[in-house]
DNA sequence: GCCGTTTTCGGCCCGACTGTTTTCAGTCG
């Protein structure tokens, strides 16, 4: 049972309230609750255990006792209340668009429809032509949009969303210059996937420029198009949405379309507390008059709070923060002066080398860490010792060729076996520079066992860090379930650095574990995990994590100078072998 | 159901767009 699971019932709970047409603040107090316990690193059953479930915002009394039965029953007592009166597949009908709680009703009430397929039937064979309160423009809409479903559920990668939007700009940038197109939404916020592309628009003839997109897109039966929103969803299922604002009012639009909707929530509570309304277009005030703002710094100011980066806007305590002057000082892409997560074609990347340290060069670090994979990875070439010492000779070669340019450091990628031993002797691992340790097999064995050998690794003076610790693949593979309250509180004491691997597919550690690491007192390294040159400028998105976990420049190891980052790792080894070696 | 530095009762973010219920409800972000 993870957070995340409760998290789900607790949602499914309040659409399940919303369909049956309970009040609706309280479906949306057990949707608050399902966001508090996803937001929150800690797992609930330690918060049940100590009592202190009600100290989350939006959990009080009843909410939390039904969070207790569940961590001691597995039931939620309310679910099963009313699952009597209604299936609970039927909240799979909620994802089809144009069906909301009221429409679900309908269907099943007139129809008995308590889930997709059933849907489906009902609408392609006819068995549906009229229903009190669905007309039949909706139905043929519902067909349409079950015809091809798959394609509109699918969220993207954040690299791919960045590219998508930049072929967007693109277009308006050749065909309409003069129309101003500003990235918003989740991909603004860095958010690890991205379901939608959201875009500000303002100048002359946004209108025109969008009726061209839509024209190009091709799919015109999805089409949104009124005065200020603009909705089209491309052949991909790829849907975008466009703002038209101006300029003098794009301040207020931005924030608006860039969220998260709990964080505007709750500067919309703030302008509302001193009798103001926010708006996207800007500021009402109480008599009526529109205050309007060109930029999200000023509008920011105007309700008393600092400005916050669109990276910490998920109502995770920022506007507490904003509030009292306590934001972090954000780690910055400049503040990274190497890499230190990178293969080449040592084991398993198309990279030499010598590719590296020309890329690395360019990209105005100081050093790299060429990390290969080590030997119990036979299927990325992990290396032998034999290769290893012949692959360490070759760095030195082009360290000397590349001297005062770049610096190359020893570094392997180890493999955490199942007692939490790794590949090579302490006599070879002490010739690396750097070593990183990463969980690669025994993904989904329980718990304990896996949290285990983490603890046991840190322990190993010679492993410097832990790469992608949740081993979780975005879309496709969930984390593993480990206790990382036990783990960081032993990587305090260790001194183990904890990567945030910034291959788009990994970002892992996930920003709320990043936070709770650095509760812990735990340092942080950012690596790419490149297997090929194009992949060093990943980095980015690493960055992008870390200043979701709220991260500054002194967390990061691999912001410092070399001569400091070895110092750094040195002490951290002696440390290391004085309490375990 | 939750919450409170004006409140333990009476609020709970705000507006665009659509379709149809000629004054508004439902969906969406």
């Amino acid at each position: 049972m993870t957070n995340e699971e409760l998290a789900k019932k607790l949602e499914t709970l309040s659409e399940l309230l919303e369909i049956t047409g309970e009040n609706p603040f309280k479906a949306k107090a057990y949707l608050k609750a399902a966001q508090s316990i996803r937001a929150i690193p800690e797992d609930i059953r330690s918060l049940v255990r100590k009592g202190e479930l009600e100290a989350l915002p939006g959990i009080g009394k009843s909410i939390s006792q039904q969070i207790q039965k569940y961590v001691e029953e597995g039931r939620l007592p309310l679910l099963e209340e009313i699952q009597k009166k209604i299936p609970i597949e039927i909240v799979e009908l909620l994802k089809i668009p144009h069906i909301g709680p009221k429409t679900a009703k309908i269907l099943f009430d007139q129809f008995g429809i308590s889930n997709i397929s059933d849907l489906k039937e009902a609408l392609f064979t006819g068995k549906i032509k009229e229903a009190r309160g669905i007309s039949s423009k909706t139905l043929s809409k519902l067909r349409a949009a079950l015809s091809n479903k798959e394609l509109s559920y699918e969220r993207m990668l954040l690299n791919e969303a960045e590219e998508l939007s930049y072929r967007i700009r693109e277009f308006f940038g050749k065909y309409h210059p003069e129309v101003n197109l500003m990235i918003a939404g989740s991909l603004r916020r860095g958010k690890e996937t991205v379901g939608d592309l959201d875009f500000l628009i303002f100048g002359a003839d946004s209108g025109k420029a969008l009726s061209h997109f839509i024209k190009r897109t091709g799919n015109t039966s999805s089409v949104v198009e009124g005065e200020e929103i603009t909705r089209v969803i491309d052949d991909k299922g790829v849907q975008f949405d466009f703002l038209i604002t101006t300029e003098e009012k794009k301040g207020a639009a931005l924030l608006h379309l860039t969220g998260s909707k709990e964080h505007n929530i709750r500067l919309r509570q703030i302008a509302k507390s001193s009798g103001n309304r926010l708006t996207h277009e800007g500021i009402f005030l109480k008599n009526g008059k529109l205050l309007t703002f060109s930029s999200e710094e000023e509008l920011y100011e105007f309700l008393g709070l600092h400005y916050i980066p669109p990276e910490l806007r998920e109502d995770w305590g920022e506007i507490e923060a904003a509030k009292n002057g306590t934001l972090p000082k954000l780690l910055c892409s400049k503040d990274i002066k190497g890499d230190l997560h990178i293969h080449s074609d040592w084991s398993d990347s198309s990279a030499s080398l010598e590719d590296l340290a020309y890329i690395a060069e360019h990209m105005g670090y100081e050093y790299i860490s060429v990390t290969d994979h080590a030997k119990r990875l036979m299927v990325a070439r992990g290396l032998t010792l034999e290769q290893l010492k012949a692959r360490n000779e070759a760095i030195d070669e082009i360290n000397e060729k590349y001297a005062g340019k770049i610096v190359l450091l020893k570094g392997i990628e180890l493999n955490i076996d199942k007692d939490g031993q790794v590949d090579y002797e302490e006599s070879v691992l002490k010739e690396f520079d750097f070593c990183i340790a990463s969980l690669h097999w025994g993904l989904s064995s329980d718990r304990d066992k896996i949290t285990e050998r983490l603890i046991k690794v840190m322990q190993n003076p010679y492993v410097d860090a832990i790469g992608h610790p949740t081993t979780r693949l975005l879309l496709k593979r969930p984390e593993a379930d480990i206790d990382f309250e036990r783990v960081f509180e032993e990587a305090a004491k260790t001194g183990t650095l904890f990567e945030i691997n910034s291959f788009p597919d990994r970002l892992d550690l996930p920003p709320r574990l990043i936070r709770l690491a650095k509760r812990y007192g735990v340092k942080f390294i950012i690596g790419t995990d490149s297997h090929s040159v194009s992949h060093l400028p990943l980095i980015k998105y690493g960055v992008t994590t870390a200043r979701r976990g709220w991260l500054e420049k002194s967390d990061i190891l691999n912001t410092f100078s070399l001569n400091e980052l070895k110092d750094e790792i040195k002490k951290r080894r002696i440390e290391r072998m004085k309490r375990y070696g």
